[in-house]
DNA sequence: ATTATTTTTGTTATCGGTAACATTTTTCTT
DNA sequence: AAGAAAAATGTTACCGATAACAAAAATAAT
């Protein structure tokens, strides 16, 4: 294993002082021609590149974000991850992650862990389901004392840092205006802890939207769903077979896409053709939407726009110390095949 | 925005050496428990710990990884990086992403990041489509001088590292032959350049497979398909319109399951029931496949585990200087609806 | 009480770069 | 050609932690 060349090395070879070697790399223009192309062979030959954890040592920063969020292989998380990863990278900075699985807080262990390293800045990205706001807002207002901070979370937390938010109104808003223009009155909502105080923004939103509209708000139309197919399936299943087939609901909002995947199978496991028995609206407008049977409708919230303004904000914010930011991204309707608009359908 | 607090700071407050704070800090028993007491009273107050890179920059290491593949948010590479990353963080590492996209050979750029970190290893990715074998050869071997590299990988690459790859033989053969079990004769291969040299092998197994059960290798039944769905629905039409209803393959077997997504897409839009009129087989066995309709049928390559060994064999050859280490990782056919047999098919 | 041991603590060079400042060399004026 | 100004290069302290070694303090042995 090769032990790594330092400016020393260079310095000694090219018979110049470590100061002339550090000029050449960085371009410095005060280097006449000819010191300069004798250091730069000498760099080459060795493939020379300065040590970074010298380099962060020495400069007190380290040109990396960190990125806080619960699961990478949660699909909205990895296109956060992902977008805001590309961003950093335009910029010159890497990115790096941290997981805190369900447990959405920050733990104490990573908070020193980004201090240590010195990040320029940390992106959390907590999601809708979150509950300890208390201990999160600790370790971001900790955290917020050493760097940058922003979150991209529903509208709880209320910290000076960068605020990136859905609009959740809209996200509850789009599929009930849709539905209702689509004549149907009895809409379900499935996941999200409905009842719960502080969770599940986007289910109390759609309450509120239901009732705006006059439209019934069956407690037997909203069951608290988990987040994945699995709870999908067992969600709607528990929910119409508690219920006469008459007072079934004639659409299904679900909390995401994937609760709507265990949803649509579950509804065609016991019989039902999609959409003319049941029109679904998803929520996330992933890949697979386009290439279910039917086509899913759903709700694009725009995870990378809000990697990408957070990222970008928070490279702005290394500089001027002056960093209160917020945005609140529109959500936006795919109209797809799962409600039937394709065909013509209106409910009566 | 808050000065980090050095060892310097704990030193001068508690009245002691820095050595004597490092010690508190590594547990060195050697400290009076009165000292010891004192020193934690004021690392505490200060919530001081050391930092990363003056550890990194004595240290020589940097207890991260590097894991390099084309893009994270492409479901196979990201399912690698996640249990990669959790084995890294089990060891006590973190893990640092570097992204080629299309462009499957590690640019010189990431070279020297890498070495210029200290990395404690690389983790490379490929893919099956690779193209550029020299280049990407040229840069292991050079990073394979500073530190230990591992590969998850078609089994080209013939280096002397840590080579772990899929087995791609009985991931050509299981669908094929539990394809035959089933009666089909005429099964069709979709997505990768099957003609071309040195790419997609699992295309070539596949002909191989064929040939071995003397079922006819019909070219017509070998489209390029690219790795997605789009392609998946062109590459479909593409073949079945250029052929007689009676010649067409009873049989698909796709490269992916997205490429199998948008196969059962353009089939279903062309008026075919799945699977009475075709027989579908998937790769990768996505979370999806249970989900579409008829749920798919899919081969499942276990990235995870590849993942986590080469990080486990990774970390080892830290220490020890032999790191050769090789493993192939059997595939596994997980049978679902997409071919019928929970239906009891059985062409004739 | 004195010396020998052991335990605890401090001193200092080092890791690899950076940049302020000092010094030397070159070029330009007059 | 002498002195001033500009350009090129070198010296050195510092970033924050670590560990080998030295030194001091505490304890044990005689």
């Amino acid at each position: 294993m090769n032990k790594k060349t330092t400016i020393y090395d260079i310095a000694r070879e090219a018979g110049v002082s470590t100061a002339t070697v550090t000029r050449v790399v960085r371009k410095d223009p005060h280097v006449k021609e000819a010191t300069r192309l004798k250091v730069q062979q000498v760099i080459d030959a060795h493939a020379y590149s300065p040590s970074i954890s010298a380099q962060n040592l020495e400069g007190g920063r380290s040109r990396t974000l960190a990125i806080v969020l619960p699961v990478i292989s949660n699909l909205y998380f990895n296109r956060i991850f992902d977008a805001a990863w590309w961003e950093a990278e335009k910029n010159g900075c890497s990115l790096r992650l941290f997981q805190t699985m369900e447990n959405q807080a920050i733990s104490p262990e990573i908070v020193s862990e980004l201090i240590r390293c010195r990040m320029d800045g940390v992106l959390f990205a907590g999601s809708i389901w979150s509950e300890d706001r208390g201990d999160l807002n600790t370790a971001l207002e900790k955290l917020g004392k050493y760097m940058p901070v922003a979150t991209i979370c529903p509208p709880d937390v209320s910290l000076d840092c960068i605020c990136i938010q859905s609009d959740l109104v809209n996200c509850s808003r789009l599929p009930v205006r849709h539905l209702h223009t689509l004549g149907h009155r009895r809409i379900a909502f499935l996941g999200g802890s409905m009842h719960s105080k502080d969770t599940s923004r986007r289910g109390v939103g759609f309450l509120e939207q239901l009732r705006m509209m006059d439209l019934p708000d069956d407690p037997a139309y909203h069951v608290d769903a988990g987040y994945d197919m699995e709870s999908g399936e067992r969600a709607v299943l528990r929910m119409l077979s508690g219920l006469d087939r008459n007072r079934w609901p004639t659409a299904i909002v679900t909390f995401n896409d994937l609760v709507a995947l265990g949803v649509m199978k579950q509804l065609k496991k016991m019989g039902l053709t999609l959409p003319e028995d049941m029109a679904i609206i998803g929520c996330d407008n992933q890949f697979f939407c386009a290439y279910t049977d039917p086509a899913l409708t759903s709700v694009d919230l725009h995870p990378e726009e809000m990697a990408q303004s957070a990222v970008r904000e928070l490279l702005l914010a290394r500089e001027s110390s002056s960093r209160s930011f917020a945005m609140v991204r529109e959500a936006t309707l795919i109209v797809r095949e799962s409600c039937g608009v394709h065909l013509g359908f209106r409910k009566l």
